[in-house]
RNA sequence: GCCCCCAUCGUCUAGUGGACUAGGACGCGGCCCUUUCAAGGCCACGACCGGGGUUCGAAUCCCCGUGGGGGCACCA
């Protein structure tokens, strides 16, 4: 790979909620840049008003942040090729589409959709490819220029050649040969004046020095469109990098909305403001992401600067990948136990606080080496950690009952517990383990049993942090009360 | 229908003609550790889509099937 500064893009529509096709996209944009020493820039493609949804482009930006995929030049922060927002290029395209008509390498089309409608239906109906049948293709330029004048509605199209064959070079996949004659006069300005997405991305990237285009592999279709208007207008190519898309888990179609509520009921979402809302972090969802098209020989949980190190366009597939949550819960488990405890204190703060918790940073800071090997997402920390900020618990009942024994044994386990752990002055790890060990071995019960009554009775859960450390951190006063209290229970049981 | 792309364990992948008894990761199963749940350690199961070539030799190259995916808009 070559070591030249590479500038690449993500070029999103603001057509809906940021997804994790933009996100692995974005990344490999990004590991490139960062690799040589270029620039990743954020552009929005909002050329299609009817389409472009209010916040959207807001929250492609949150979404990019989030993820820590700092873009060098966008349109919050400008740079030296802006606007970096493709309606306020509008001008720009619109010169370069008149370059290509005077090159005689587009025309003006006045063809309305009706008419366009109607050829498309018949051709549908003969078993013909739908297609542009060049109607507007050879009308006289002077005549063409009366109309515009006279204020007709046109589009310019892009005049494909119409014999030989197209040879379009992807990174990943070679030479693309296409037959000239597959190819459509594609509309590539809008009767609006705005640029469909073959002139605007093409135009941009130029004016913009983008040297890497990576896409996903549903652009392979129009690749042999693009180059040609590259080539109209006589520029050098980037380097074409088709990425392939995701397939949904079973592996059948790609992933669609139907999918995505699914996935949505068991915990996953495919859309990067959910996954954040769900607990997922962003190193998680970029070593996931990163790892579907993109083969790493071994030692595949990495950060990002690990990721940006190891990076290279090379080793990228080009075969669709199933999406796998599993993997995603594996990674995000991985990560979590990665991080310093100040950091994951930050993070779990916000979940503890969404629950209506009571947070003590002292407590947050102590009880977080208790559960972080237990979290496969953050959120996880309610079930496991609530109770450290609980003013009660409120134990079941039958779960206060040790397995084998009745409520009468388990109450008399629990006052036990209770002289025990109320004899000395503080309630320490090391202070309180020992001597309710020993009681489990004079009182013949087993050592599951009676720390399950007492887990329970402090916790209020069955599952729960290791206990005695846990008892430690919420206090010798707290943990009799609450054993007090499911002493209470149990008798009335 | 037409065009294009892809093809190694269930999934993500390594592999670029001999080093392959096909490696890793997730998941799955078992064992160890253990006060619950995890984490961790160890072990096991598990794949080159099929058929033809080329070659002394093919997971790797070529062809044909098959399967899967994507696209055929004044959407991106």
């Amino acid at each position: 790979m070559s070591n030249k500064p590479a500038r690449t893009r993500i070029a999103p529509s603001p057509t809906g909620h940021m997804h994790l096709g933009t996100a692995r996209v974005a990344l490999y944009d990004y590991l490139l840049a960062k690799k040589t020493g270029g620039q990743f820039i954020l552009r929005i493609e909002d050329t299609d008003l009817k389409r472009t949804v209010p916040g959207a482009e807001q929250e492609i930006m949150d979404g990019l942040r989030w993820l820590g995929l700092t873009y060098d030049e966008g349109p919050d922060i400008g740079g030296q090729y802006g606007p970096y927002r493709q309606t306020e290029r509008r001008e720009i395209y619109q010169a370069h589409a008149k370059t290509l008509v005077e090159k005689g390498r587009a025309y003006p089309c006045f063809c309305s959709p009706e008419r366009l409608d109607q050829v498309r239906q018949a051709q549908m109906k003969n078993k013909e490819n739908p297609r542009y049948d060049g109607a507007c293709r050879s009308l006289d330029p002077d005549d063409a220029a009366r109309r515009i004048a006279n204020g007709e509605a046109y589009t310019i199209r892009f005049k494909m050649p119409q014999e030989g064959a197209t040879v379009a070079r992807d990174h990943l996949r070679g030479d693309i040969v296409t037959e000239n004659k597959q190819l459509n006069d594609q509309v590539i300005l809008k009767t609006d004046g705005l640029p469909t997405y073959h002139l605007a991305a093409i135009v941009d990237d130029h004016e913009m020095k983008i040297t890497h285009v990576m896409r996903g592999s549903e652009w392979l279709g129009t690749f042999p469109l693009h180059v040609n208007i590259v080539r109209a207008f006589g520029w050098d190519e980037p380097v074409w990098i088709h990425l392939s898309v995701f397939l949904k888990p079973s592996g059948k179609g790609k992933m669609s909305k139907r999918e995505a509520a699914e996935a949505m009921k068991d915990g996953y979402s495919i859309f990067i403001k959910d996954m954040q809302e769900l607990g997922f972090t962003p190193e998680g969802v970029l070593n996931w992401s990163a790892l579907m098209g993109w083969g790493v020989a071994e030692d595949d949980v990495m950060t990002l600067d690990q990721m940006i190190e190891r990076f290279s366009i090379d080793s990228l597939t080009p075969s669709p990948a199933a999406v796998n949550f599993q993997k995603l819960d594996h990674f995000n488990a991985t990560h979590i136990r990665l991080l310093t405890t100040e950091d994951l204190a930050a993070r779990l703060k916000p979940y503890f606080t969404r629950e209506g918790l009571n947070v003590r940073d002292d407590v947050l800071l102590k009880m977080i080496p208790l559960i972080r090997e237990r979290l496969t997402t953050l959120d996880d920390c309610i079930s496991f950690g609530a109770f450290f900020f609980k003013d009660e618990v409120t134990p079941n009942p039958e779960d206060l009952i040790a397995k084998g024994l009745d409520a009468k044994q388990s109450a008399e386990i629990a006052r036990r517990a209770y002289q025990i752990l109320g004899a000395g002055p503080g309630l320490s790890h090391e202070g309180s383990e020992a001597p309710m060990r020993a009681y489990v071995e004079e009182s013949g019960y087993s050592a599951s049993q009676v720390f399950g009554i007492l887990r329970v009775a402090v916790t209020g859960q069955k599952v729960s942090p290791p206990l005695f450390e846990s008892m430690e951190i919420i206090g010798r006063e707290i943990c009799l009360r609450r054993i007090q209290n499911a002493i209470g229970i149990l008798e009335k049981t």
